[in-house]
DNA sequence: AACCCTGCCAACCGCGAGATT
DNA sequence: GAATCTCGCGGTTGGCAGGGT
């Protein structure tokens, strides 16, 4: 088959974007909202001729739509910080990427008004060097014992870091209502179990029933995870991710997790 | 003053997954 | 079911600024 390039590169403009251009599709996604990226360059053009009457005649946003995206959701978007890192946030990213990988989305998801992209560029610049440095200082004291448990990953298995699009989470309960198990669902297909079988998709999604998190705590929910180590898979009930990362805020466990 | 080196960070790129045709 | 489109992700690149020689 093959797919289509995003955009051609001749004619399309590139590097950093100027005023104009960012007025473009600020003026327009304001109009119109987030989406069709694809499309956006063409008619962020035709609208701004529009209204501003031949000011920025033939002046159309000539950008590749994903670079349009980018820009809005790096710099133009509002509510993003830049710069200025606090200690707090810097301790919870040291801790989210022990626990999530190079999982930069959903590491900036727990960080309101920062981005993937700085927070990666963060973590290559400062961070990862400064947890290296931690290393290696530990390795040097005397509690060699918590090093080989802090490198080998054996009490705690860190989530493959791998790039897939999870905007949901599945949890199951157990017959106390206890959380059993979890997974990125495929959307509406069956699931396959070990024994060869198949779940259908559960029928009724409920929302997390917020007091079980606390009961079992984090955890809990990441020990008995099939999404660390077992293809097991339980009937299950569905919840927004960002419920569960809720979830987290309150729980004594997180901060224990390390 | 000129050149080189290094670090930072915005932007690009290729790819995978889900949605649509 | 196959082909294609769209979006979002993480890895990488390259331009720029600042410091050092």
């Amino acid at each position: 088959m093959g797919r289509k390039p995003c955009c051609g590169k001749e004619g399309v403009n590139r590097g950093a974007w100027s005023l104009k251009e960012d007025e473009l599709l600020s003026n327009y996604i304001q109009l119109h909202g987030e989406g069709k990226w694809r499309n956006l360059p063409h008619k962020a053009g035709i609208y701004i001729n529009a209204k501003h009457l031949f000011s920025y005649f033939l002046v159309g946003l000539n950008r590749c739509g994903k670079s349009c995206r980018l820009r809005w959701m790096n710099y133009l978007r509002p509510g993003i910080k830049r710069g200025n890192i606090s200690p707090d946030e810097q301790d919870l990213i040291i801790r989210l990427h022990r626990l999530l990988g190079n999982r930069w989305s959903l590491i900036a998801g727990r960080l309101p008004g920062r981005t993937d992209n700085e927070i990666k560029n963060y973590w290559n610049t400062f961070l990862s060097k400064k947890v290296q440095a931690d290393v290696s200082k530990t390795i040097e004291s005397e509690d060699k014992k918590s090093v080989r448990k802090y490198k080998s990953g054996t009490t705690r298995k860190v989530i493959v870091p791998k790039a897939t699009r999870c905007t949901k989470i599945l949890l199951s309960l157990d017959e106390g209502g206890h959380l059993k198990n979890n997974q990125c669902p495929p959307s509406s297909t069956p699931l396959d179990t070990n024994d060869g079988s198949t779940l259908e998709s559960p029928k009724e999604n409920h929302l997390l029933d917020m007091p079980n998190f606390s009961d079992i705590g984090i955890e809990g929910i990441f020990e008995n995870s099939n999404m660390l180590e077992t293809d097991d898979v339980a009937p299950m009930f569905e919840m927004e991710f960002h419920n569960l990362t809720y979830s987290l805020e309150f729980d004594d466990d997180w901060t224990n997790l390390l």
